[in-house]
DNA sequence: CTGAAAGCGCTAACAT
DNA sequence: ATGTTAGCGCTTTCAG
């Protein structure tokens, strides 16, 4: 009796003295074997054993001990994303779709968010630390020789996340093709000069874009006119802020003959370039039109029409892939692409089912 | 020569074999106890070994193990991060805190998202589970006394944020304030019938805001209607949605004296009333002015005033109190609590400086 | 200041 | 099916 409340005592307070298999050996009389077999499902155990341990187990409040078990099995049950704070929206929902899959998985997951281009390869460093993680994401981040070389090194598993290497698994969306269809959609609505707001030139992604913007003029026979291209200037996030859309659009408007429609490259220039256009005083889409992309939230809300990512998706497909391999090494580097879809809304002309928002 | 070759073509594979303290220790003749204290600090040792034993360490590529040293201290070096994906916004801001301070410690984030409020405390068991996490961050969770009951037999240090219980450190907004400087705010700028969009009952900080409002009422000598009470009738997300709004906006106009202000407990119920006024053809502010609660990214563009929590100073101010304790689990438990900022802009009518945006 | 040795808690051959 | 026995790689007394 004596003997039994001191182990009742003992499951109340086990939180704190740390129950290992030994613990429950002893008390299931059979060996710390068999108890890592029972948890570990690593071989079979006769039923009946593996009922006395679970019941022993659950009175003393047993649970495995992760760094031991990631110690022994050289593996962490881990998986390190590597991602960058600035497309917050974007991010958001890849990992909305990364921890879906996740939770269905034995796998938890590691953020090290970065705040600036910089930053990444220091968060990346963290990432790739000894043991921390059987498997990484990569996030908008181009990667550079350098960095490959580190995930060389590290010999992690990666999937890179919008962003493209021949090294590495992929998944991303098909920028040029996003580009060509918003421009298209421009070009067959009617208008006659369409311009381009691009980010910076270190934007992979935006580069891509623009090969679509240019590819879709040339098919339809218009040249390619550098005065409609206008570049971000600043380095802030590439270029991606509405800042940059403000000015680019600006620009645009100061040009001897300006243009009817604009692809921006991302919504947040649009945004910006709507502001340029109504303190200009000109109506969107009657004097200018619009398309932006990436869908960000506030894009439904004003009636932006442009190309939406199908973000939670590319989580989804990375995990997958990682897992994938995860667990054949061997398998051959793949690349996955989606197409961006083009949500037709009011700035675009192309018609105006809603009302536009508006205040007052 | 042959021997140094060796070691050459060890340092650059290494990645793969995996160096030990054992490696490093032989070859820089010393102990491996040495090493450990080289690399942890732990103990002072002549300058002379130290640099020996990094000059080979660094020859060799050796990384401490994070799991083998996690082990030994009882200690991962891991925060996890229990959080709702429903708020995105919210908790985006609060990560970005959360990451800033920890960039600056040795401690990584472990993310535990969930997609609906049952999957919390399934999300909540796998961060508790042994020897995961070092402490425990979790946000905008109540704390139900089997969540408690949880938190407690892991016996892991956690912050709470945005929600509150006795035993447990946390950091949260003002609710009460805010909605009381809110509805304050409106009677103020001299609306007569003010009415409230609540969440439904479910909602901590809903009922809070509310409680704020009745303040304000009773403060200023009016009473509190029912009537001029909507709660939102949806389960999805506690009501906090733009569906939602807009369902409680169209119930307040049918009211035989409809209000001429509203107080909208969150913004997204906010946009959502907003679409119910411009279709029943009404304006903001002239016709009904409006006030909410959270400033998501689209209310500043929208022109939405609305009370602004400082996210971004949660998340760091969360770490802060997580790393205290984390150093010195004896300290009493403490709560801090923001006050939100009331951000006007123009919905409320209370000046329109900018000019609203619009298009088309 | 440094070394020897005993763990940390679990896994994985290898026996039986 | 189960037990024995080495580790996994690092930390930490305890000596010297």
């Amino acid at each position: 009796m004596q003997y039994y409340c001191a182990w009742g005592v003992k499951a109340l307070t086990s939180s704190h003295v740390a129950v290992t298999i030994y613990d429950i050996a002893k008390r299931a009389g059979v060996s710390i074997a068999t108890v890592s077999r029972v948890f570990s499902g690593s071989a079979p155990v006769a039923e009946a054993t593996r009922e006395r341990v679970f019941a022993v187990a659950g009175e003393l409040g047993y649970e495995p001990n992760v760094s031991a078990r990631s110690l022994a099995r050289k593996s962490t049950q881990l998986i390190a994303a590597v991602v960058p704070m600035l497309t917050s929206y974007f991010f958001m929902e890849v990992i909305r779709g990364v921890q879906d899959r996740l939770a269905e998985s034995d796998y938890d997951l590691l953020v090290f968010a970065s705040r600036s281009p910089e930053h990444v390869d220091a968060q990346l460093a963290r990432a790739v630390q000894k043991g921390r993680a059987d498997g990484l994401l990569l996030c908008s981040t181009p990667l550079t020789p350098a960095r490959a070389e580190v995930l060389r090194a590290a010999a992690a598993p990666t999937v890179l996340v919008d962003s493209l290497h021949s090294d590495f698994d992929s998944v991303a969306v098909n920028n040029r093709e996003g580009g060509y269809v918003a421009t298209r959609h421009l070009l067959d609505t009617g208008y006659e000069r369409v311009a381009l707001i691009a980010p910076n030139a270190a934007s992979v992604p935006g580069l891509e874009r623009r090969g679509g913007y240019e590819d879709a003029l040339r098919e339809a026979g218009r040249k390619v006119e550098e005065r409609l291209i206008v570049t971000s200037e600043g380095e802030e996030q590439h270029g991606y802020t509405r800042e940059a859309g403000y000015a680019a659009m600006q620009r645009l408007l100061r040009l001897p003959e300006p243009p009817d429609a604009v692809f921006a490259a991302s919504d947040v220039q649009a945004l910006g370039a709507i502001k340029a256009l109504r303190e200009a005083g000109l109506r969107v889409p009657d004097d200018v039109a619009l398309v932006g992309f990436d869908d960000i939230r506030t894009s439904a809300y004003v009636g932006l029409t442009t190309l939406s990512q199908p973000m939670y998706e590319m989580g989804k497909a990375a995990i997958d892939k990682l897992l994938g391999r995860l667990d054949d090494p061997g398998r051959p580097v793949s690349h996955t692409t989606f197409s961006a879809r083009l949500s037709v809304r009011e700035t675009c002309g192309a018609h105006a089912l809603h009302p536009p928002p508006q205040i007052a």
